[in-house]
RNA sequence: GCCCGGGUGGUGGAAUGGUAUACACGCAAGACUUAAAAUCUUGUGAGCGCAAGCUCUUGAGGGUUCGACUCCCUCCCCGGGCACCA
């Protein structure tokens, strides 16, 4: 009999949807485990390899939980919003209703071709306004809460589209879509505020279970610093700026301070005799993109404004600059500059600026350079010229100078981030409405609840407006309304949410997709919540991960959800590269569609061999090469059974090796190291085929119930045919027994200095004292040894021996 | 520049203080075949040697240890993230 996969994978497909197998139960008695993958965005692609890893991997997963007892939800959906699909409708009069109806569909029938155990009956989509109700409902609660909120901000203007763009939408200084250079012009964007959770987003990462370096990278995101704000008085006027500083050891040495060109005391300090200089640096600043004005590293470029402000450390008269390496985002958007800072002191030397010392470094020929000004020293070091706190090292310096200043009431202790506000405006037509009016008399008004959802109106146009409005904005009779506060004339917002709106919560409702009075039953949140193990991208770590973080924590805050974390554990798979090592694209032409790799090896083969391409968190290149070898290898599974099908007991050797996959099996799927895991059926495979010994019935069932999370339908196909009427799906996930394990014999290394020298094959409980003598009768050491003196004999118990001469 | 990973055969990789190179790919030889494909068998880190065997080998150098791919220090290279962050 041929191992036909095209055969027999729809086969139990078909069985397992019909039979409804992989259906969560709410409120079950069972324990629960919600496994979790990202819900993919359904683009004109296709289904990418990467997907089917990241899926393959939580399958196994879910199906293992399963046959543990646990009640689980394995859900999946569609992050539907977004640029590709208008873009792609703007480009072929296609609505991108439509767009995404057709690729849902694709997407769905290519997922189903893998045999994933999704529970279907819990689909979702993010376009659907049963959906997007809620969506907008938490938008609303954002805005009550006051965490929803609009600013005048500068965004990204492509000035060829004529279009607002979100900062994922520029690449590299340029426009995704057109490639035009992209300008910054300041409009009115709604903002979420997400800074006033910066700390508990750092904070209970400790209550979860995420890899080290997901949890890295968003505290590094976040970038929490501890520091210091004076109040600079600016002379001769009531003005003060403050400064926030990590260093305020350095304080002594300030001799001058830098305000950002968009500083709004610019204006209001700056002289006569410098307003034309101040003026037209401060224009080409804002002219300069981020690319050029961070690119600029080679030379510094600033303005005096002919005001100065006193150092309240020392009370000396310091001059204050402008200069476009103090950012307006970050802390105050002013500094005070010294030597002791590279950039500072760069500017300083081309103009000229005064500057002093306050830091000595322990190494006496660089304090030489140093005091000289030769080099910046920007290091800790001993405090000088800082009058009593002179003596004192950078650290000690920092706590008893904030303090001091403190008492003078002219600094305090304070934390800055760098974790900025959420800029949640779109000015697109594919994203969910904001639900807000503006009326003439009552101002920003939220859509009453009950009239939620604001449904996108279907249109024929959808192209950008050219002006810096949401395509929304010239469908007169959808924008013009009644305000729901005065009765009076009022406008809709016209602006759309980012597509981050729909993934932020989805994962909610798959605990109760079809409740249309609430977001979803809270004995439902709390019967499922949170998700047990939720795996995606790296790159949604600082994105996503952290937005979706937030929202729950604002859910929780006002009592929709149970718990303070959405995601128990979080895993990431790493990118699935091009045979060539490029990154799979159209314009290269090196992109893999599983399509064509189900057809030709089918499901099993392609879920297995994604498991074993690499390790599970590493960038992989495709080998279709390797695809080959995991077909061999189940056609060997395949044979195993038409080699073993009689009726008998394994050898022990085929009993223990089997006892020993258990194990390992175990153990690897629970670490995500699926690679060595699908190692050792190849090696437990070739083991049988090598000892050319027909296989029991009892052995190759529980070597199936094994392999069933990884490669269900060649699993499912074979139960059958050894005569099992139930499906291996209502399978124990079988246990180990450790006492089959253990070997009887060993080989023991035998060691001298460290070195292999021999090995033999002794009882697995020899004693040293044998051990060592049976060493040393050996010819090969006894010649090593010779005359030379034993120093010292390490055992290892079951491993090795070393002798040391 | 800073923060995370990583560097092991021809290739993807295994081994987290105890037999380096599991497993897979590729390659070579053989079997089957009119032939090819598929499959099976054997071999496959490098060097020396007819052989038994010996020596070397985990990016480079040092250290700790009876013993280091694994731990520590210095440096080089590659990937990812952040980046004029005060």
């Amino acid at each position: 009999m041929l191992y036909e996969p095209q055969k027999i994978e729809p086969k139990w497909q078909r069985f397992w949807e019909e039979n409804k197998l992989f259906r969560a139960e709410d409120f079950s008695k069972k324990p629960k485990k919600y496994i979790l993958v990202e819900f993919p965005y359904p683009s004109g692609d296709g289904l990418h390899v990467g997907h089917a890893r990241s899926y393959s991997a939580l399958d196994a997963i879910a199906r293992k939980k399963k046959m543990e007892g646990y009640n689980v939800l394995f859900p999946i959906g569609w992050d539907a919003f977004g640029l590709p699909t208008e873009n792609y409708a703007i480009k072929t009069g296609i609505h991108p209703q439509k767009v995404t109806e057709e690729n849902t569909a694709n997407f769905k029938r290519q997922l189903k071709s893998l045999g994933l155990s999704f529970d279907w009956s819990r689909e979702i989509n993010t376009t659907d306004p049963k959906y997007y109700k809620w969506t907008q409902w938490i938008f609303l609660k954002l805005f009550e809460k006051g965490l929803a909120y609009q600013a005048e901000i500068p965004v990204n203007w492509c000035p060829s589209c004529k279009i607002g763009l979100a900062n994922e939408e520029v690449v590299g200084g340029a426009c995704e879509r057109c490639g035009a250079v992209v300008e910054k012009r300041t409009l009115k964007q709604w903002m979420l505020k997400i800074t006033a959770y910066a700390d508990r987003l750092i904070e209970d990462l400790e209550k979860v279970d995420y890899l080290d370096k997901i949890k890295t990278q968003q505290i590094n995101w976040i970038g929490k610093s501890y520091g210091t704000e004076i109040d600079f008085q600016v002379e001769s006027s009531g003005k003060k700026i403050p400064v926030f500083t990590t260093r305020i050891d350095t304080i002594f040495s300030g001799t001058f301070i830098i305000l950002a060109p968009e500083h709004q005391l610019v204006k209001e300090i700056t002289t006569k005799e410098q307003k034309n200089a101040v003026e037209k640096y401060v224009k080409e600043a804002a002219q300069k993109g981020e690319l050029e004005r961070s690119e600029l590293e080679k030379e510094r470029t600033g303005v005096f404004t002919g005001a100065y402000a006193i150092n309240p450390a020392n009370n000396e008269k310091i001059p204050i600059w402008i200069a476009d390496f103090v950012l307006a985002h970050y802390g105050t958007g002013a500094v005070f500059a010294d030597a002791h800072d590279q950039r500072d002191f760069e500017m300083a030397k081309k103009y000229n600026i005064p500057l002093k010392v306050s830091l000595r470094p322990k190494n006496d020929d660089l304090w030489e350079r140093v005091k000289n000004l030769k080099v910046c020293y920007p290091e800790e070091g001993i405090l000088v010229n800082s009058a009593q706190f002179d003596g004192l090292t950078s650290a000690e310096a920092r706590k008893k100078i904030t303090t001091w200043l403190e008492k003078k009431g002219a600094g305090r202790k304070t934390v800055n981030y760098k974790l900025r506000d959420w800029v949640f405006s779109r000015q697109h037509y594919w994203g969910e409405p904001i639900p807000i009016i503006h009326c003439q008399k009552c101002g920003v008004v939220a859509v009453p609840e009950k009239e939620l959802p604001v449904e996108l109106p279907y249109v024929e146009k959808y192209q950008p407006t050219g002006t810096s409005e949401s395509p929304l904005a010239v469908i007169s009779d959808w924008v013009n309304v009644k305000c729901p506060g005065c009765g009076g004339r009022a406008k809709r917002e016209t602006d759309t949410m980012p597509n981050w709106a729909g993934s932020n919560w989805y994962y909610m409702r798959y605990c109760d997709p079809e409740n249309d009075k609430l977001i979803a039953d809270s004995k439902k949140l709390k019967y499922w919540l949170p998700v047990d193990w939720y795996n995606g991208g790296f790159e949604h770590t600082t994105l996503h991960l952290l937005y979706s973080r937030f929202i729950y924590k604002f859910l929780y805050d006002i009592k929709v959800v149970p718990q303070p974390e959405p995601y128990q554990k979080r895993t990431s798979h790493g990118v699935v590269l091009a045979e060539d090592g490029r990154k799979m694209s159209k314009s290269f032409g090196n992109v893999i569609n599983p399509d064509e790799i189900v057809n030709k090896y089918g499901a099993d083969t392609l879920r297995v061999y994604e498991m074993f391409m690499g390790p599970f968190g590493e960038t992989i290149a495709w080998s279709t090469q390797g695809v080959k070898g995991v077909y061999r290898f189940l056609e060997k599974v395949w044979r195993l059974f038409s080699q073993c099908i009689e009726n008998k007991e394994s050898s022990p050797q085929i009993l223990r090796a089997v006892h020993k996959l258990n194990k390992k099996i175990d153990e690897d799927l629970e670490a995500t190291k699926f690679n060595t895991a699908v190692a050792a059926f190849m090696e437990f495979v070739n083991l049988c085929q090598e000892r050319k010994e027909k296989v029991g019935k009892g052995t190759l069932e529980h070597m199936l119930t094994l392999l069933y999370p990884l490669a269900p339908h060649i699993s499912e196909e074979l139960w059958r045919l050894l005569g099992q009427k139930e499906s291996i799906a209502f399978q124990k996930w079988p246990k180990y027994n450790s006492k089959l394990i253990e070997e009887e014999t060993i080989t023991l290394v035998i060691q001298v200095n460290g070195k292999v020298r021999d090995k033999i094959e002794v009882e697995a409980d020899i004693s040293e004292e044998k051990a060592r003598s049976l060493a040393i009768s050996r010819e090969k050491i006894k010649n090593r040894i010779s005359d030379k003196e034993i120093k010292k004999v390490i055992f290892v118990p079951g491993k090795l021996i070393n002798i040391v001469i």
